[in-house]
This record gives structure tokens, sequence and C-alpha cells, in this order.
DNA sequence: GAGGGCCAGGTA
DNA sequence: ACCTGGCCCTCG
């Protein structure tokens, strides 16, 4: 298109001429007339546009003057469609196999080789687990460009790494490491240049950040680089602490979108050219180039900030399992409770679990109660005031002489659902145990996957027919907690205003899930309200949050030996509850699991949500059925279409489910990436496609 | 997505 | 003979 003249073995410029007179044919005439490189004169390009159907390489002539820039990995301009486009150098190849005239490279933009061969095998990996396009992952995978950050490290000194000890073998703090089962060796493995994968559970009093950061300790002892990835801001603050006291000065780079573009580029070509041999950052670090890669770790894997908001929406844990799994590279996934998805990784043998010994536990748990379970609920004024069993109200009353004492408050707004009026079961639907909920005032239950009317539940756990709507939290029983105790400090965090430390002195400190402050020698006593709205959430990961949320704030608490104390409102019979009671996050992971298996629910068996207009969803859920082979296709449910909310200024748009075993996972990304390419190619409105929705509800 | 070719069915 | 809209294809 528009390459008017340049035939490849011999430019024309009477050719050109010839043509009708074109307005730039005269500027264009002194490239035309420049040969193309010596060596391999094509290049591959991926281009960089979002349509599916134009998801492969585009072949390209390079001109001379490119021939030793235009290497594989460059960020080049190219004429595409009409138009100049950004794209990467794929390959270089000697001939091509269009039968067409080959358009010519633009311009190099990019200094350096920006998308490594590691990670593009790494993006087209994820863009078929999630049968989106390639170009979107790389976009995902590659910073944006900042030409002054690029000059900067072009320019910069050559860096001599000093070697680095290894950790266990020299006898250095392993930030309790050593005292999980199978941690030591874990460590060991690492720093011998092995590629362990372990899921690492956590107990009370082994810090995480201070873990990754001996595990990446730990893989330079072995000459290799490590890439430790976090859910937020406030991690990577925490971990670049850890880091900046147990390795080499300069030997790490934090790498997050929140830094700035100029930071962010900078971090990644510190990565690409091996200044930084630690890469610790958020989410999209996954992707990040590190050459010689021995370590891949994700903190709290459990945490939706780990999920990736831009189309294909591919989640840190699942890249890096992909990225683990090409690269062979070791892999870590850490946290103070375990997920279902994880849980896949133990059972199937791929990595193996670190956990907390009962003693270890023992040692360093707080004593956790489920209020009102123990002893009689005595008329104590305060505590009706508070909404809060007496026996709770007790541990708190104690706790807030000897120190601080954590109030975990979950944020306002969740959806409002149905649970059994007798027992509090959330109610799942009969046919599908999908949530039940209250689509519009008046109308009857109906399911939130497949819009199947209730009319016929009956609570499975104790047989009771009749409903009950979930009360959502309320801050306002914090703050009456306040004021039952005057003269106590009251601070709060969450929001928008977050405090990092609180000191150890008695207050009241009102948190948000994840908002928690620390304090030094930990908190006396935490009481983690209203956990019926954590755990009647209607989200499949209800009670796997909830119990990670609770986790995560008894871990600020003291062991019981020196007093520290939990008080937890939600229902006993709740199976993260019993969980956090027992402090067994190991257990309840297993069993998690096993339930879903036996629900058909993920991670057990995989799911693609498309979002759009009725007809259209119908349209693609019957294209994506026909796409998929014979078995899988029989093995596929449908499960909806279900209206979502309505926005102004939108239209009405539905959600229908497909599920498919886990089996058949590429067989249904194959057939949705078909699908869309060939809606994308007729024009068709746009569905969205999403494998995997981390929320499904 | 943009640009273009092709065909059907209309209008001058 | 010419215009218009819909459909479908390519794009290097």
């Amino acid at each position: 298109m528009g390459e008017t003249g340049g035939a490849p073995p011999a430019p024309s410029a009477p050719a050109g001429s010839a043509r009708p007179a074109k307005r730039a044919a005269a500027k264009r005439r002194g490239k035309a007339l420049e040969g193309v490189a010596a060596t391999d004169p094509v290049a591959s390009v991926l281009v960089q546009v979002p349509l599916p159907h134009l998801d492969r390489p585009f072949d390209y002539l390079v001109p001379a003057s490119m021939e030793h820039t235009a290497e594989p990995g460059r960020l080049v301009r190219v004429p595409f469609a009409g138009s100049d486009v950004e794209g990467w150098v794929l390959a270089r190849r000697d001939a091509s196999e269009h039968p067409g005239k080959l358009a010519r490279l633009r311009r190099v933009v990019s200094g350096l080789p920006v998308l490594s061969p590691p990670v593009l095998d790494l993006a087209e990996r994820v863009a078929a687990h999630y049968g989106g396009t390639l170009a979107d992952v790389v976009r995902l995978a590659v910073p944006g460009r900042h030409a002054g950050a690029e000059d900067t490290v072009l320019r910069a000194e050559p860096v001599h790494h000093e070697p680095v000890p290894d950790p266990v073998a020299g006898g250095e703090d392993l930030a309790g490491w050593d005292r999980h089962t199978a941690g030591r060796a874990f460590l060991t493995h690492l720093a011998g240049g092995g590629d362990p994968r372990a899921v690492a559970t956590l107990a009370p009093g082994t810090d995480p950040h201070e873990a990754l950061a001996v595990a990446a300790r730990a893989t330079l002892a072995s000459g290799r680089t490590a890439l430790l990835v976090v859910p937020d801001h406030r991690d990577l603050v925490r971990l670049d602490a850890a880091l900046t006291r147990r390795l080499p000065a300069g030997a790490h780079v934090l790498l997050e979108a929140d830094a700035g573009p100029a930071a962010r580029y900078g971090a990644f070509l510190q990565a690409l050219t091996g200044r930084a041999r630690v890469v610790a950052g958020t989410r999209a670090a996954v992707f990040a180039p590190l050459p010689n890669l021995g370590l891949i770790a994700v903190l709290d894997d459990g945490d939706d900030s780990h999920a990736e908001q831009r189309a294909p929406y591919p989640h840190a844990r699942d890249v890096a399992v992909l990225r683990a799994g090409a690269t062979g590279c070791a892999a870590l996934f850490a946290g103070r409770t375990r997920t279902a998805e994880t849980q896949v990784l133990l059972a199937g043998g791929w990595a193996r679990a670190v956990t907390a010994p009962r003693e270890l536990v023992r040692a360093t748990a707080p004593r956790t109660v489920v209020a009102g379970t123990t002893g009689p609920d005595a008329q104590d004024p305060l505590a009706a005031a508070a909404r809060l069993p007496s026996d709770g109200w007790r541990v708190l009353r104690d706790a807030v002489r000897r120190g601080p004492v954590l109030v975990q408050v979950p944020r306002t707004g969740y959806v409002p659902t149905l649970a059994c009026r007798t027992c509090r079961e959330p109610a799942r639907c009969t046919a599908c145990h999908g949530p039940l909920a209250l689509t519009a005032p008046d109308a009857p239950a109906a399911c939130r996957w497949c819009a199947r009317p209730a009319a016929d539940w009956t609570c499975p756990t104790c047989g009771d027919t009749r409903l009950r709507a979930v009360v959502t939290g309320a801050r306002r029983t914090a703050e009456e907690l306040g004021r039952a105790f005057p003269g106590v400090e009251v601070r709060t965090s969450g929001g928008s205003r977050v405090l990092d430390d609180v000191p150890a002195e008695p207050s009241l400190v009102i948190a948000t899930p994840g908002a928690e402050p620390r304090t030094p020698g930990g908190y006396a006593a935490a009481l983690l309200l209203d956990g019926w709205a954590l755990l009647n959430r209607p989200d499949l990961r209800a009670q796997e949050e909830a119990l990670r949320r609770w986790c995560e704030a008894a871990a600020l608490v003291r062991p019981v030996t020196d007093g520290g104390a939990v008080v937890v409102v939600a229902d006993p019979q709740a199976a993260a509850v019993q969980a956090l009671v027992r402090w067994d996050p190991a257990g309840f992971a297993e069993r998690e699991l096993a339930q879903r298996a036996e629900l058909d629910l993920p991670p057990a068996a995989r799911f693609a949500g498309l979002i759009g207009a009725a007809a259209d969803v119908a349209e693609t859920v019957g294209a994506v059925l026909a796409a998929l082979p014979p078995g899988p296709a029989a093995a596929a449910r449908v499960l909806g279409p279900v209206p979502l909310p309505e926005r102004p200024g939108t239209a009405p748009a539905v959600r229908t489910v497909v599920r498919v075993p886990r089996t058949a996972s590429a067989e249904l990304a194959q057939a949705v990436k078909t699908v869309t390419a060939g809606r994308s190619v007729r024009k068709q409105p746009v569905v969205r496609v999403r494998v995997d929705p981390p929320e499904i509800g």
C-alpha cells in the first residue's frame, strides 16, 4: 500500500513517476532509491494493532541504513493499512513468503531490542492461554518507550556485580525460612542453581517481604537473576526496604506503573541490560526481561491486584506459572494463606509445599475466638452498643490497656445477596451453583450466573426454603467502639488515607482490609468485624478472600504467648472461620479446591465470560461452541445469559459464561480466539471475552 | 480499524 | 451511464 515504486531487488524510479502523481512521491524518492540490507533484508514485524484478525507477523524490507539496528526485539514504525503504526521486529530473514510487494520499515524507534526472545515466547504463551492477541500481551509486557530514560541507560557506565554468598551456607538470618518445613531446602536448592518450585504458606511472625528478599539473595548466590512480584505499591515499599538491607547496593530495581513512564521504562531497561539483577514490581513486572532468570516469585497471589485490567486480563500468578514452565526457572508463591489455584499446583506435583509446622504456629499465632461462642452473652451495655458479644468485648477491653488494638472493617458497597434464613449459608443456584441475588426490588430471587429463578430453592445445609438479604458491613460499629473507649486514641487507615505504622501505645486502629498499619511489637489484639458481609459476598472466592484478609490482620497481632488475641465476628461454622481459629490455611485450601472440583467451579473448571448485547453474546456463544472440538463441546455448559446492571450512557449488556473441564482449557482459548477474530473481520459488535474472570457473581 | 473492490439495486 | 449502500477482503 502506498509503496508505488519500490520493487525489492531493483528500485525503479521511473515506475514511481509513471504512476498517477502523488504529493509524497518526490519526498519518498530518496528513500526508495536506497538499497536494502545486504543480509536478511526481510524483517518479520508484529504490528501494534488491537484487532484479533491481524494478530500475525507482517514482512517488511529493511533499508540498508537499518541493516544493523532493525534487529529482533526493536520497536519500529512501519506503514500499515494506509498509515504508520508501531510494531516490534520479531525476526530477520533472507526472504519472505509473502507473494506481494513488501513495504519498507519507516524507522527504527528504540535504541535497544526491548522485546527479548524469552519474553516474546512468554507473551505467545500468555496470548494462547487467554485467547487474546500477541500484540495486546506485548503491549502489557513492554512499557512505553521513553527517550530520556533510554539515553541515560545507554550512556551509563557498565556495572560490575559483586558475587553474593549463599545465605544458607553462610549462616545468615533466613527470615524464618529455616523454621518452615522444606524452607531451608528450597533456599539451598536455589543457591545451588536448581529450579525448585514452592507454594510457601508463611506462619505469623515470618515477614513475607523479608522472606522474598532472602529467596532473591539465594538466587543471586547461584549467579542468576530474580523477579519478585507483589500486589501493590505499599508492598513494594516494604519489599524495597528488605532488599536494600539484604542485597548489595544497586542489585535491585523497582518496576511499577505508579512511578511514571520514565522511571518505569528506565527500570525495565536496567533489567534488560543486566544492570539490575533483581526486579521487584507490581503485576506487569512479571514480564520483566531479566536475562538468566533463576527465580520468579509472586507474593500473596490471592490479592485481586494481581489481575491485569487490560485485555486479555492476565493474572500475574498464571503468567508466572507459564514463565517458570517455559524457562525452567524456580518459582515461589508465598503468602499468609493459600489459594485454590496454587493448591492445584501442589495437587498436580508441579510445586512443593513450604509450610509452618504446628509448633511454629502455636508459638507465633495469636489466640483466636469467634465472638459469641465463649461463655454466656452477659448484658454488658457497652457490648450491646457495639453490637459485639460480651466475650469479644472482654478481650478488647483487656487488650487496649496493653497496646494498640486493630479493628478490621470491610469496605462498604458489597452487592446485596441472599443467604439461608436459618443457617445463613450463602444461597446457591440448584442448577449451576452460582450465587442467588435479588436483581431488582420485588423481583424473585435469581441466579447471577444462569438467571434461573430460584423458586424451588431449598437450603442444602438445613433444609429451610426461606431466604434473607445479607446486610453489608457498617463502619459505624467501629465508630461506636471508639466512643465506648473514652480517652483511648482512635486512628483510621483506609481509602485515600493509609497509615504505614502506628506507635506501640494503647489505641484503637480502625482499618479496611489491606490498609492495616504495622506496629512495633505487634498489636495486643485484633477485632475482625462484619465477617457476615465478607463471607456472603456473591463471589465464589468469598471464603478464601475472607480468610486471606483475616490472616493478614491476625499476623500483625502478638503471639498468644505474649497475650495476643483475635476476635472474629462471623458464623462460627464457616470454613474460613474455622481455618482462622485453627490457623490452618493449607488445610482450608485443600478443602476449598476439593469443593470447587465437586461443583465444577474454577480452578477445577475453566470459565470464559462473554459480555455484550444479548443478541451478539448469544451468537458468539453459539460460534464458540461450534468452534470447540467434539469432546470439549460435549462437555461444555452454557450458564446464562444474565442481564448486567444497567449503567447510564451504555447499552444494556448481558453476560454468559461458557464452562469447560480444565482439560479443555486450551481448546476453549483457541475457540475464543477464532471466534473473536472472525467477528472482528466482519466488523460485528464487540463481545468482550474474559477467560478465568477473577470474580464471577 | 481504514481503504477499496464488487455487486445489487436504485436513479437520471 | 452513474450513484449508493452493503458485504467482504486485505492490510506486508
